[in-house]
Formats: structure tokens, C-alpha cells, sequence
DNA sequence: TGTCTTGGCACCTAAGTGAAAACT
DNA sequence: CAAGTTTTCACTTAGGTGCCAAGA
């Protein structure tokens, strides 16, 4: 089982004792290590990584770097950082806003990586892709279908700006994706990824062996999918349970939290109704309650039971203010660990109260098991199908606690994995995986379409490629050397604004790996990423059966990944059980994007271009 | 003359011809241009240099990128941004302020870069070297010597965070440095740069043509001088006109702007002794004004003949607050343009005025044509030298109006970079090239020392500096493709932070191609580089007798770049004219830094260790 | 009308400034 | 003490938040 199509087939030019076997004592001295609290263990984890990476046996020297296509040792296992907060928002069904201007995600996208290669390059990309076709609405409440998905908006991937780096970086800390954005401007300019209000959507993590973005596609790509992490784009909160969640975890919305201290009077003055004076205001002109109470009046519950609680008792749980830092430390991770306990938990449970798991995990009951498995009953909305005020059992929300009683053991699931899946039923051969409908492609129709094309008749040579297919990126490469660049990227961070800089913060688009099924896993390895699976992307040249490029991917390579204001009209279909075929033909379009006097400079749109295409996709 | 020790002799793989004879049209098409107001003439440029770019002949398809050993076009030119603002601050003696957590420099470090191959991937670097052996002191309104320099801090070499880019990425728009930092901290781990207070300093700009950041010790290093760019560092101001230039000039030094708004007092409060209450703040206890009343009374000036003015007036001129990006875009340099011309120069007129150059200035006198040229009387001492108070003719100072009587044009200046030349005198074979003594090696007496090693003892392996010589580095890399990503990181800077970008800030520690001396050149070309040579470091291999390493090169190479507590013994001698050794012997020495746990992971002090090591280095 | 979107706003974090006091 | 250094502070830019009124 443990297949590696990739891996295996490339380990011939170096066996693998050769690396391996040889006990060569390192050049580099092991230094005394500096004084380092036992209490952190995370940071334990750091040392102890980076100690048996300074005893791997060194290099022979060799005057070139290390060639990309040797063997190289990797098992890669993904954890996502905030997972119990994703894991609380998901349970209310998680909103991202998006503006014209780009917004962050919230919590952050931020995962941990193992089971790399020491010594070989990665890029690590991130999408989001949609979950389903549909159109969602925000009534009574709850979230449910309000029709077909708008025409979906050019997918962009997103390439962390540290790519290309070791995988010794990359596992030195945990990776951010803080830099993407999300907009609802389809004529962004930024590369920030676009996404369709009121749908509903899955970011995915990618990790790429690679030294060169050249090669990204060329190259196997794994996917990784956090299920908690899904979330419906909004371009404003329409949950105000999902809105308090992130005003208490959220330190740049820390504005909005009621400390007590009067500092704010917080969201929607009818919170006053309660307590003081409500009628000074007439605001309840502007918005009617309606039926569902809790939904526009919440303060009630904001003023109750936490106005007599110490003013300063919530700003000690939440955060100490002054010495956090808002994105990447661990700081935030410890603070969101305590903001759910306390008093805004109260008040959420006497708000809105559809989410009973709220009251239960109050209760004491641990929802940590409650982890977002995904199973054939995919898609579901969030589980708040059922009647208001229904009562869930012990707290468990239908079609979120019961994790698919699957007997696959992580192992497995890595098994499984590496034998790589189809991304659409259309393309499915001998898919030996259960295949998750709800993450295939979204638009069936266009895959309908049989146009076989048994040649190529208009490839695109690579060096046309090279200049167009993945524009819109800056990519910062690898620091060569592995040592002391760790503290200066994540703890020096304070000091240096990469951040912003940094570098980088150039987003990029490229085509995506399209949507393959996700893997049920068990729910008792909280720690590790639980959907994990190869997703191969290999246009213009050969695809084993298990590796067969995404739609999106072709349509991407086509059109250059620029936003079209109606789908392309691009085709893909299969011929035989192996060939497959790309035909895009789509007439000339206008430019979208004119470019104002501050974007001067800018010439994606020279990109954009009439053309009439065809590709051949051959498996092999 | 025009001669190319690295760059012919690598002319056979590709015919020149091959390259440029082509009229092949590009594969990209040039599209209608975006509107362009043509008033701005920068942006002009970058289109027009995007337009050159795009009509260039495509490259024959290849698979693979650029071989960056293949022949080059590139002739690079450099220009100093910000030149006449740096100019104003070298006419007072350029302080910089340096301090532990690290000080950006101001004016900002920024260059043009013209000249490059558009297609070949550079590495942009910039190092600061100190100017002279003397220590100074600012004594009686002036910079006079004040005994031998401390022990020189070890270099450290900045990386520009998009290294390695193309030679079109480069040249798209300026590159700024405002991610080199300046400290005080001999323990600095976060890679800023370490400069001795009170000591003279020369940033280095270096333009190196290699596609990865391993080969950097083996390529050519283009070293670019501008020498208005000299400073004394300093913990706190010492020329209070300096302060004033900065406050002026500096956005983020707005705050201390008398404004006229009674926004803020100013600078000491002293100011009050003149116009209202002075006597109810008893501050004037803690300092004394002294004999120089110049000095800490300055507030009699700033209330005088400013206070009167209307109070909005100033703000118009210095620039419109909210708008200005403050470090990188065009309205920085606007700003700039202004910022002496009014009341802040009357200031300056009736303080202190040793530099009577700003009432000439101010008289009408232009004084561009007095900037900075090096002659054989350097280093001068800012012309401080004399009684204070001595009116200057004509408001020139002495030792820089007086440009090198040179005959020399830009060009004549280009032909002799090409030939190369020397770094220090006791490697001087056959320099062709006029050499200036301030600007060579600080330590002459560590050369004296003849340690002739015919054979290479211990010469480290490539993996052996792969793993330490370079370390302290994160470098981004170069986008693929040339096209959209200008905006997203220039223009786009003030959506993506990545000034923050961020990338990144990741500076870097390596070592610096050691002083080689400058060339006079025209003044009447300013916006070009004046100083421009090609300085080489080829440690481990050979060298043309055109191509010798420094000693600070070597001396980084030998001890892997850690900041030494002493000077390490590291002697470099020469046996013949076309043969040097490098010999370094030093003592295990005791970690400097321990690591606290903010900086758990950082493994810079496994670098340090003891070392025997002899090197020799055989030139061709 | 009702739902969704937009832009301005107050409030926050993060970091770059020189002043001034405290420190060495 | 004197000269130089460090720390703290108020002020700045830049940008990330949700709120809210107005618009679509």
C-alpha cells in the first residue's frame, strides 16, 4: 500500500542506504544548547527537530545544491494551529467577510508541518475552493440553500512567500497564511484569492516538493484539507454568535469587546434595551427584531451576566493586551485556548441558543472529539437543517460528531493517500478511495462534454508558460543555509516587519489542483491532519492514472488564471480510460481590469487574450 | 580597456548574435496601455522600461530557466535615490542613530538600477564599511577625531529580500534597503547590521549576477559607492541640524514638527523660555545650557520668525500626511524636495550656524554640483575642521565642493570598473586604477604579517560553508515571471504589507567584498553612480590577478561571520604577485549570546566553535 | 420590502520616530 | 562629574477589526 508514485520511481538515482546507512558525524559541533525552559514543550519539539537535524549525516560535498529530483525522504504529516478555535467557530457555522479591499481570514490559517525532507525544497501553496454548488442565506437563524452557486470565480492559489524553502524551515515553525486574502473584487488586482458571498467554501493546504516555482507544474502536489476550516464568505456577519467569536479572539477587534470598563458600548445599541436607557436612541426603526429575538437582540445577554462579573476579569483570560501579537505567537494560541471558557460563552449560551453544544461544552462535556470528519453525507450545512431549538443530543451537532465509523487508522488513511484519488467522477478510472461527491467540481456540466482530442494541437511551449501561466507571484526562494534564520523569520518577527514584509506578501495566482474527495480519518489524533491525499497536477505532459489534472487546473493553464466575467468556455473530457483531453475555445474577451494611475506598471492584462486552444492530457 | 574579466571569457557558450539579432516578435503582446498621467516622468520610465522589456526578442524555448552561466548582457548603472536630501545630510556630517533593537536608516537607502540583462537573476546586497581608523567626537558644534577606532564589529552583508530576480525585476522600479537595520548590540541576533558609535561609516551597494545564493562567494561583486552616503553613527544626535534635517524629512518623525498647531512643544522645553511661561516646568535644572547657546536653546529659533507664519503653512509644504507612504514611494521623494526650502532652513540659518552652506542655499546658491566626490585628500572630516563659526565661500565646504579636478567622464569611470582592481595595497600587483587609501582595509597591521602557505592545508568543503558561511539568511526569490508582480510590490506595498513583507526582512549575514577604492567622477552627471567598480571575491578557487578576495572576505569565510570579541588572528599575506594565503588561527573562544527564550530555536551559536584553519587562495 | 453590499468610522495592533530622563 | 548609552514616552504611519448608516 504504501505506493509513492512519485517518491519510489525518482529513488533509483540514489539509493537509499547511501543516505541513510552512513553514521558520518556531522561537521557541525553540537553546541551546548542555550537555556531553555522545559515547560515548552513546542519549543522543546523545535530543538529537538533541529538537534537531529544537525546529526543527519552531512552532505558529501558536492559544488551544486542539492538536485531537486533526488530521493528524498518525506512522509509529510500536517497539524492545524487554532484548531480548537476553528473547531468553535465551525460548530456555528464559520463566516468569512469580504471586502473590496481584501480581508484576512479569521481564525488563522496556520498549520504545522512534519515529515519533510530536511534537505529538500518545498513550495507550500493554499487555495480555497468551493464545497458545493449552492447559494446560501442566513434566515431564522440558521443558514440554509438559496439556489444554485453563482458562476464561480477564477480559483487562485495562493504560494506561501516563503517558497521554495528546506523542509527543515518549513518544519522549524509553524507556516502562516495570514498574507492571503479574501475579496469579493473580481477585478482584484492583488492576486488575493475571490471568493462569492453567501458560499460556502474549503481552504486547502498543498505541499509541494519542488526547488523551483517553474516546476510547480510538474510536480506532485499533497493536499491537505482541514474540514474545520470551512467557512461561508459573507460580506457581513450574519451570525452574531460567529461576530462575538471573533471580537473576543481577535485582537484587532479588540475594540469591540465589552471589558467592563465602559471603554465600549458595543455592537448594536439596543444592548442599552436591557439595562439602561434603551429608548435614547431609536434605532429599532432601522432594524425589527422580528420573530427571532435572539438573532437582533443579543445585548441582553451581553450586559447580563458579564456586567457583574470584575471588569478586569475578562481581560486577563482573554489577553493581556500589550505583549500579544495579533497573527503568529504562541501567545495567541494560549489566549484563544481560554477565551471560550469564560464569559462570552455565557453570553452566547443565552443568546441564539439553536448551537445547544454551546451549553454542553459549558456543561463540561469535551467536544474535542467533535472534529469536522467528513463523510459521505457530505455536503452538510453545518447541521442547522433541523428545526430551531432543537436540542441536539449531549450537545452534538448532526453531521459533525458522528465521525464516519470508518475503520481507517491514520495510517491507513496515509495509505490511502499516497495511492492518489481523482478529482472528478468524470475522470474516475479505478479510484480505490471513497470519493467525498461534495468536493468534486463544482460545475458537472462542463465535464459533460466529450471532445476528444487525440493530439496536441496547440501546446503551449514551456517558455510561453513560463511567462504567463503563473504570474502575479513573488515568490521569496530558501534560504540556503538551515540555521539561524528561525528566530529571525518567527521570533525576530516583532522586530522585523516582514510581516509586512516581507516579504513577502505577494500573493499569486496559479492553477489549482482541483477538489479531490477527503479522506474520513479517525477523530482520536486530534493533533495531526486528519484528510490527507496526493493531488497530482501534471498538465502538457503525462499523467498515471492516478494523476490526472484538475479542471481547474487545465482552465487555469489556459486562460492564465485571470478572472473571466463568465465561465470559459473550456472543455475537458476523457477519452478511453487513460487520454484526456482539454479544449479551450473561448472568444476575445475585453479587458476587465483597466489600470488606474497608482497600479501603473501593471500588465497582467497584457495576459489577457483572445485564444483558441487545445490540449491534450495524456495518461500514462 | 573595456575589459571583462568574468563576462568575456564566458561569451563563447552563447554567441552574442544568437541573442540579440533576432527581431523575433514577443509571444507577449504589448497591450493599450493603461492611462498614464504624464506628468509623473518616474512612472514614465518604469512603463517605458516595461515596454523595452516586452519588446524584446522572446527567448528560444527552453525547458529549463536561464543558465546563469550563459552570456549576459548587462552594463549596470546605478543611481542614488533620495540623492539631494542625501547630499543635505552629508553637507552637516550624516549622523545615523543606532540602537539595540535596531534603527532603519534615514535618509532611506534606496538605488535605481539600470543596465542590467533582463533576463539574468542578480543579487542586490549592500553592506555598511567603516571609513577611516578614528574615533569620533562632536565637540564644540563639530566632528573632530577623538583617538583609534574600537575594534572593527564583525561585517555583516545585507541581502536585498528579493534576491535573486531577474535583471527586469530589479529594474522595474528602485530597490530600497529599508529593511537593513543598524545596532549597537554586539550580540544582535536578528542579523542587523553592527556599527560602532561614534565611528565613520560607507554603506556598500553591490550588485552580484548569480541565480542562487550559494554561488555568491564565487561570483563577481559590482561595488557601488555613494559617498553622500557616509555617516557617523551615533547613539543619540549630536548636531542638533541633523536632528532638525531629520525631523523634517523623516514621516514618521512628524510628531516633532512644530507644526505652528501647538502641537507639540519641540524639543526641549526650554522652548517656552522665549515666548510664554517659561519658568512654570522647573526643567532647566537638569541641563545646563553651557557656553553654547547654539546648542540647547534652539527653541528661541524655532518660536522666532516661524511661529508667525500661518500654522497650516508648514504642513502644505512638508507633505500632506495622510498619503505619504514613508519610506518607499514617489511622494516620499516629493516630500523631500520641499522639505528645505522653507522655515526648517531659516531654523537651521539662525541656530547654530557653523554650515553657513545653508544660507547660500538659501541665498539661491544650487549646490548640487557639491556632492561628495572622493579625491586623495580622503576621508575628510565633513569639513568640520576648522575655527568654528569660519564662513565658508560661497557656503562650500571644505573638502567637498572641490571635486576631484578629474577628467574622467562617466564613461571613462565605466572602463576603468571593468578592469577591476585591488583591494588593499599589500595585494596591489598591478592595480591600474587610482587608489584611495581611506577607503581600503582599516587594519593594515594584520596584513603586514607574511604567512606564506604554498599548499592548501585545510581547505573547508563546499558543504562545509554551504552549512555556516552564509547563514543568517531568508531570501526570497524571484517571481518566474517579470510581469504582474510590479505593482503587487510596489504599488501594491500599501494593500500588502509587505514592506512588511513581507517578506521579508530577513537580513542576512556574510562576507563582504572588502573595500576597494572609489573613482572620481564627473559631478555634472548626478543622477548616475559616480563610484562604480567591479570588486571580485572568489574565495576556494582562483582568481585573475584582477579577482582577489578581501580580507574581511576571508576573514567571514574563516569564521563563519560571528562577531568576534576581539579581533580574530587572521592573517593574509601574499607570496609572489599572483598568489595569496589566508591564514586563521584563533583561539576557541566562549559563546557570546546565550539564548533567552524569546529566541529558543536560534542555533547561530552552533556556528561558533573553534578553528584552526589555513586557506590558500592561488590567483590565475 | 428585504436582503445584501459599500464606505466611513472608531478602535485596535505593530512599528518607526526623536525627546527626555535615567543610567553607566 | 562628563560623556555617552539606554529606556521610556508621546507621536507618527500603516493597517487589521467590526459597526453602522446608506446604498443597491
Amino acid at each position: 500500500m504504501a505506493y509513492h508514485p512519485f517518491q519510489v520511481h525518482k529513488s533509483d538515482k540514489f539509493s537509499l542506504p547511501a543516505f541513510n546507512s552512513s553514521a558520518q558525524p556531522s561537521l557541525l559541533h553540537v553546541p551546548i544548547l542555550p537555556e531553555v525552559s522545559a515547560e515548552q514543550s513546542a519549543c522543546d519539539a523545535r530543538l529537538r527537530a533541529a538537534l537531529e537535524l544537525r546529526n543527519r549525516p552531512a552532505n558529501p560535498p558536492r559544488l551544486k545544491s542539492l538536485q531537486p529530483e533526488e530521493w528524498v525522504d518525506d512522509e509529510p504529516k500536517v497539524t492545524l494551529e487554532f484548531k480548537d478555535l476553528w473547531s468553535e467557530f465551525h460548530k456555528m457555522g464559520t463566516e468569512m467577510v469580504i471586502t473590496k479591499t481584501g480581508r484576512r481570514m479569521f481564525p488563522p490559517f496556520k498549520v504545522r508541518v512534519t515529515g519533510l525532507d530536511e534537505r529538500a525544497k518545498y513550495i507550500l501553496l493554499m487555495d480555497i475552493v468551493t464545497v458545493d454548488d449552492c447559494r446560501y442565506k442566513f434566515h431564522n437563524s440558521r443558514w440554509t440553500v438559496a439556489g444554485k452557486a453563482d458562476p464561480e470565480m477564477p480559483k487562485r492559489m495562493y504560494i506561501h512567500p516563503d517558497s521554495p524553502s528546506k523542509g527543515e524551515e518549513w518544519m522549524s515553525k509553524p507556516v502562516a497564511f495570514h498574507k492571503l486574502k479574501l475579496t469579493n473584487n473580481i477585478s482584484d488586482k492583488h492576486g488575493f484569492t475571490i471568493l462569492n458571498s453567501m458560499h460556502k467554501y474549503q481552504p486547502r493546504f498543498h505541499i509541494v516538493r519542488a526547488n523551483d516555482i517553474m516546476k510547480l507544474p510538474y510536480s506532485t502536489f499533497r493536499t491537505y484539507v482541514f474540514q474545520e476550516t470551512e467557512f461561508i464568505a459573507v460580506t457581513a456577519y450574519q451570525n452574531e454568535k460567529i461576530t462575538q467569536l471573533k471580537i473576543d479572539n481577535n485582537p484587532f477587534a479588540k475594540g469591540f469587546r465589552d471589558t467592563g470598563n465602559g471603554r465600549r458600548e458595543k455592537r448594536s445599541k439596543q444592548d442599552l434595551s436591557e439595562g439602561d436607557q434603551d429608548c435614547c436612541d431609536s434605532d429599532d426603526s432601522s432594524e425589527q427584531p422580528g420573530t427571532n429575538e435572539s438573532f437582533y437582540s443579543p445585548l441582553e445577554l451581553v450586559s447580563s451576566p458579564l456586567m457583574s462579573t470584575p471588569t478586569c476579569h475578562d481581560d486577563n483570560i482573554i489577553g493581556s493586551d500589550s505583549d500579544a501579537d495579533p497573527q503568529d505567537d504562541d501567545a495567541f494560541e494560549a489566549r484563544t485556548a481560554h477565551s471560550l471558557t469564560l464569559r462570552k460563552k455565557e453570553r452566547l449560551q443565552n443568546s441564539s441558543d439553536f448551537f445547544e453544544s454551546n451549553n454542553s461544552n459549558q456543561n463540561g462535556i469535551e467536544e474535542k472529539t467533535v472534529h469536522c470528519m467528513l463523510d459521505d453525507r457530505y455536503p452538510m450545512d453545518f447541521g442547522y437543517s433541523a428545526n430551531q431549538r432543537s436540542k441536539i443530543k449531549d450537545g452534538i451537532l448532526p453531521g459533525m460528531l458522528r465521525s464516519q465509523p470508518s475503520t481507517l487508522s491514520d495510517d491507513c488513511c496515509q495509505t490511502f493517500d499516497i495511492s492518489g484519488v481523482y478529482h472528478h467522477p468524470s475522470c474516475r478510472v479505478e479510484a480505490p478511495v471513497l470519493v467525498q461527491p461534495a468536493l468534486l467540481p463544482m460545475k458537472p456540466s462542463l465535464f459533460s462534454t466529450v471532445d476528444v482530442e487525440p493530439r496536441i494541437s496547440s501546446l503551449p511551449r514551456i517558455s510561453d508558460f513560463e511567462n504567463r501561466g503563473f504570474s502575479h507571484c513573488r515568490i521569496p526562494s530558501s534560504a540556503p543555509f538551515h540555521l539561524p534564520q528561525h528566530n529571525l523569520a518567527s521570533q525576530g518577527a516583532s522586530l522585523s516587519p516582514l510581516g509586512g514584509m516581507v516579504p513577502y506578501p505577494y500573493p499569486y495566482t496559479a492553477p489549482p489542483a482541483e477538489i479531490a474527495p477527503a479522506f474520513p480519518s479517525r477523530s482520536t489524533t486530534p493533533s495531526h491532519s486528519r484528510i490527507h491525499r496526493h493531488v497530482v497536477a501534471q498538465p502538457w505532459l503525462r499523467f498515471s492514472p492516478y494523476q490526472i489534472p484538475s479542471f481547474s487546473f487545465c482552465q487555469n493553464l489556459l486562460t492564465n488564471q485571470l478572472p473571466a466575467r463568465s465561465p470559459s468556455q473550456l472543455e475537458l473530457s476523457k477519452s478511453g480510460s487513460r487520454d484526456l483531453s482539454v479544449t479551450c475555445s473561448y472568444e476575445p474577451r475585453t479587458l476587465l481590469r483597466t489600470c488606474p494611475p497608482k497600479t501603473r506598471g501593471s500588465f497582467d492584462d497584457v495576459l489577457y487574450r483572445s485564444k483558441v486552444m487545445k490540449l491534450h492530457l495524456k495518461s500514462t
